[in-house]
DNA sequence: CTTCCAAGAGACACGTTGTCTCTTAAGCAC
DNA sequence: GTGCTTAAGAGACAACGTGTCTCTTGGAAG
């Protein structure tokens, strides 16, 4: 009645079948116990198996808990929704990836507890504070603009105001570099501008200087 | 000749003065060492005292780590820039984000190593995986909606398309709850068509079916 | 059947963990 | 100042996890 998990003698797995076990192990401990209270140990007797054929594949903790990241990931495609409109598909595709793999995401990152606080504090909380809090400083740059006439205040939505500090906080987040000036005119000059200007034009009235940003859209072809 | 990190016999510090010691060592290891490799035992070592003076205030790693972050940051005011334009101040205030906080966040992210690693793959990887890789799910959209008439192929750059998609991961990474409806609507609405459209109604020829975004902007004052 | 590789199993020294003890310095109230 | 209270400083402790190494043996390939 041995209680530690190895095979006592039973079938002996390999290649594919072992890794997944591997990883479905790996898995299991990490969202039962997060990830500092994770174990190559705790791992091991779960995948009932030994250390040794844990630390051959993944030398590091994080490199154990990425693999096992990426094989539970590694399933349910994505099919583009076609609803019949461009605001259809791309709600439906928001909703969509809302509904099947974001549940996993939320697991993980829940679960991943202490791996995920600091770091969604670092991620998240962090450049939240860099750019500050609800962003004053979009709002004061936004009440400078509207006072110069440069910008519509009612027409403008605390979303979109938060549109190039989102952006660009996403643009880091995937690089971990700081954001090239090329990326920020992106933003600045392709997204939010256009954006800002998209209500204005239209009633053709609100009559104001748009000599501001004359000087954009002669970056990119 | 004692080589560990106690103070033996010198002056015994108390409450901030202290608090400030033992964080900067928690960064400086955090920095170091990274995460993974980051001990208490290094930690008070550096800043001269035992191990239960860190427990007694953070019992947990992620909770020392987490506070160690908060303090680092704790400096730095940001002045929002005052350029004359709206386009200059939001430049100028993604720029200075880059050049001062984020700094020490890429510091951070990196020698977090380990720490970071799976939550990058988690956060960005992972929900980029969600979405597909270079989203083909919205290139897909649009080359649909292009052949409805709905977008105009060549005014719509990568950056635009990526707009729903990145704006989605960063409101999930900021609140690590399932998006909801509205704001999957307020993205596409108040964002990712004004700007689909923004290029169209000026050149007012393109002439095609704007039907199918017509039931937008009834649902926000 | 033989060869080869790696799985399974366990041993090992070492470092870290959390907790507990005891002392003594610092800060506060009177 | 004197005395009281709190927590810092220091160290001991068992328990546990870590990497690494060994050895045996089963599974796959030729």
């Amino acid at each position: 009645m041995t209680l530690n998990g190895t095979l006592n003698g039973e079938r002996r797995r390999r290649g594919a079948e072992l890794e997944t076990a591997l990883l479905d192990a790996a898995w299991a401990e990490l969202t039962e116990r997060g990830y500092d209270d994770l174990t190559y140990d705790g791992v091991a007797q779960r995948a009932r198996t030994g250390r040794a054929v844990l630390y051959r594949r993944w030398p590091a903790k994080a490199e154990l808990v990425h693999a096992a990241v990426l094989h539970v990931i590694g399933s349910e495609p994505a099919e583009p929704p076609d609803t019949g409109s461009l605001r259809g598909d791309v709600i439906a595709a928001l909703q969509q990836t809302n509904s099947t793999r974001i549940v996993m995401a939320v697991q993980l990152l829940t679960r991943l507890g202490d791996y995920y606080r600091a770091t969604g504090v670092s991620l998240g909380g962090l450049i939240e504070a860099a750019t500050g809090g609800k962003n004053p400083i979009m709002r004061v740059i936004a009440e400078r603009a509207a006072a110069r006439g440069e910008l519509d205040p009612v027409t403008i939505t605390e979303r979109v105001l938060r549109v190039p500090v989102d952006l660009f906080r996403m643009e880091f987040i995937l690089t971990y570099e700081p954001v090239p000036d090329s990326v920020i005119l992106e933003i600045v000059d392709d997204v939010f501008l256009p954006l800002v200007n998209a209500g204005r034009v239209p009633t053709g009235s609100h009559g104001s200087s748009r000599s501001a940003i004359d000087s954009r859209s002669q970056r990119k072809s």
